[in-house]
DNA sequence: ATAGGGTTAG
């Protein structure tokens, strides 16, 4: 390499100092060459500065060679804040926050005073590391240094206070801004959305024009995003016909921009609308194909998934580990055990780090063997896990043991759970749940005496239907809707009319140990049959579907009344639960009863 | 010579 380029460099001696500068300037093809650079000025006992070596360390770390850069900028006399906050920010651009972090530690200790550039790298540092710490600490920093009134600086603390869960910290940033820009407001309304503020930021959009402030194409893949999240169909499709009118996108001249509209069709269980828009798209990604295959994946399309997995290998880019994990999903839905397995075995045999089998692919393929029924598999290829198995790997083998009915191994994958992850509540049910199918009450009054204790609180389940643009919200049982009457009414008509089909009302999902009819009574009224009656009472267009989004997972009687109601109804239902989607038509279900 | 915000999975 080193030999290949020798020649386009000019000799020692016809190098001045200008003509070094202006080739520094003019080098940009391979680090390679700028190394050789170096060298060569060395030797022309021209006494390099520090202003060429700053030439020479910019054009290095824009390239992403930084051991050669450090290797350089560690042997410079007391480099001048500009070239630390280059490194800062090339590290943190390239996805090394512990590097840029550690730098920024070297030159406070030094007592290299950073000025207003510097701050905005570090944090972005700051909050891709897992853990909160560095970031309070440059946080005090910027006040001691009288900083945080820039708004760049402001922005990232937003951000990265958002970004550990601070909310209220980020609300407080946002709020008290005294220049509000759209930078701020489009970083907010993304934090918004990462969390799961989804409406939050919805509502951020709409006061943005009031404000004065021009939306573009970023707050629209912010909002998009929202949109997707919320499952809001009509108010993402208007939005973005609002901002090609006014010209804030241009046709589909942006990636992102068509990227975040394909995933919020997949999120809305669109399927057909996010294919016709994927085959016209001038031009695709990895994220492109990776949402399509995904949302294939969680729709419940697992040939559509593999055939375009298969066609992506064939003609299109390289897949990562998100599109890996598609496959892997799809492979889980449909039962494919021996295809998943040679996916997975592809990703350990690639030479690619980035395709490496990650938590997650363990975690699906736990999934995938345990609710096979190779619940000993499972195990067995947890314990093989090169790294600690987290909660995910673990509590996707507790679901398949819930399945199953195997409370032994079960109760192994619970204890590991309940000491890593012991805040999340629905673990600690489905272990309870388990120990009610098998009528050992004993057990779950302990556990629930346990959870109690422990002060775990259980998420309320809901469910959300979009009509004309607003989100209606339904708890079980929940009688505070407008329409609350005719809703009741609807159902009661449903199960009457169900009930003449052959439906039988399934009450084992709700193991609660109380009397039969309470359990009936409590059941036939969970959120998403509020929900879908709801849609049919004020939505009898009979070819639109019903979208329902629940935030927890559906149980067994509810999955088996939206198929009685679609097909006594004749409409579709499109159920979004926690973890995939059920399109539900004629009376059968797209997961073919298996999730 | 340096500035902050955007899309996929869990």
């Amino acid at each position: 390499m080193l030999r290949k380029c020798s020649h386009n460099l000019p000799t020692p001696i016809a190098l001045t100092k200008q003509s070094a500068a202006a080739l520094l300037r003019s080098c940009s093809g391979s680090p390679d060459q700028l190394k050789q650079l170096h060298s060569v000025l060395l030797t022309t006992g021209l006494s390099v500065k520090n202003s060429l070596l700053t030439g020479l360390l910019v054009a290095l770390i824009n390239l992403g060679d930084f051991r050669y850069a450090r290797k350089l900028f560690d042997g410079m006399h007391k480099p001048r804040v500009f070239l630390w906050n280059t490194l800062i920010r090339g590290y943190s651009k390239n996805e090394m926050p512990v590097e840029s972090v550690s730098l920024y530690k070297q030159m406070a200790s030094l007592g290299v005073r950073p000025d207003e550039f510097t701050h905005p790298f570090v944090l972005k540092a700051c909050s891709d590391l897992p853990e909160p710490w560095a970031g309070c600490a440059v946080h005090a920093h910027v006040v001691k240094h009288g900083l945080e009134f820039f708004t760049e600086v402001r922005n990232e603390l937003m951000i990265m206070c958002a970004k550990f869960g601070d909310v209220g910290s980020a609300d407080y940033l946002f709020g008290s801004m005294i220049e509000r820009d759209l930078v701020a407001w489009n970083a907010f309304i993304a934090t918004c959305v990462q969390v799961g503020h989804a409406s939050r930021a919805l509502t951020l959009f709409r006061e943005m024009g009031p404000a004065g402030i021009r939306p573009d194409a970023v707050t629209v893949v912010g909002v998009l995003s929202a949109c997707g999240q919320l499952g809001c169909l009509e108010t993402g499709e208007k939005i973005y016909e609002y901002a090609r009118s006014e010209g804030i996108v241009i046709g589909s001249s942006n990636m992102i921009v068509e990227n975040a509209r394909l995933d919020m069709y997949m999120k809305c269980g669109s399927t057909g609308k996010a294919r016709s828009l994927f085959n016209q798209m001038p031009h695709r990604n990895v994220i492109t194909w990776s949402t399509m295959i995904v949302g294939y994946a969680t729709n419940g399309d697992s040939e559509q998934a593999l055939a375009l997995f298969s066609k992506m290998q064939n003609s299109g880019p390289s897949p990562n580990h998100v599109t890996y994990l598609g496959a892997l999903l799809a492979c889980a839905h449909a039962g494919l055990v021996e295809q998943g397995r040679a996916f997975f075995n592809a990703m350990v045999r690639s030479r690619s780090k980035d395709i490496q089998p990650r938590k997650e692919h363990y975690a699906c393929m736990v999934d995938m063997l345990g609710r096979a029924g190779n619940l000993e598999e499972a195990y067995e290829f947890i314990t093989s896990m090169p790294t600690e198995p987290d909660s995910g790997v673990w509590g996707a083998l507790l679901g398949a043991c819930a399945i199953h009915k195997n409370v032994k191994l079960g109760q192994v994958a619970a204890d590991k759970l309940f000491l890593l992850a012991p805040e999340v509540a629905s673990y600690q049910v489905l272990l309870s749940n388990m120990y009610a199918s098998g009528g050992r009450w004993g057990s779950v009054d302990r556990l629930r005496l346990r959870i109690r204790k422990k002060g775990i609180k259980k998420v309320m389940g809901y469910s959300t239907v979009e009509f004309n643009g607003e989100i209606h919200v339904f708890y079980r049982g929940d009688r505070s809707h407008p329409q609350a009457r005719n809703i009741y009414q609807k159902l009661e008509e449903l199960y009457a009319k169900m009930k003449g089909f052959g439906y039988i009302q399934e009450v084992g999902s709700v193991y609660h140990d109380v009397e039969v009819e309470e359990k009936e009574a409590m059941t036939s009224v969970h959120s998403e049959k509020l929900a879908i009656a709801f849609t049919l009472v004020i939505n009898e267009v009979p070819e639109s579907p019903i979208r329902v989004i629940k935030n927890l997972r559906t149980c067994e009687d509810c999955h088996n009344f939206c198929k009685f109601v679609s097909r006594i109804s004749m409409r579709e239902i499109v159920m979004r639960d926690k973890s995939r989607f059920h399109h539900f038509r004629d009376g059968t279900c797209s997961c073919k009863d298996f999730w």
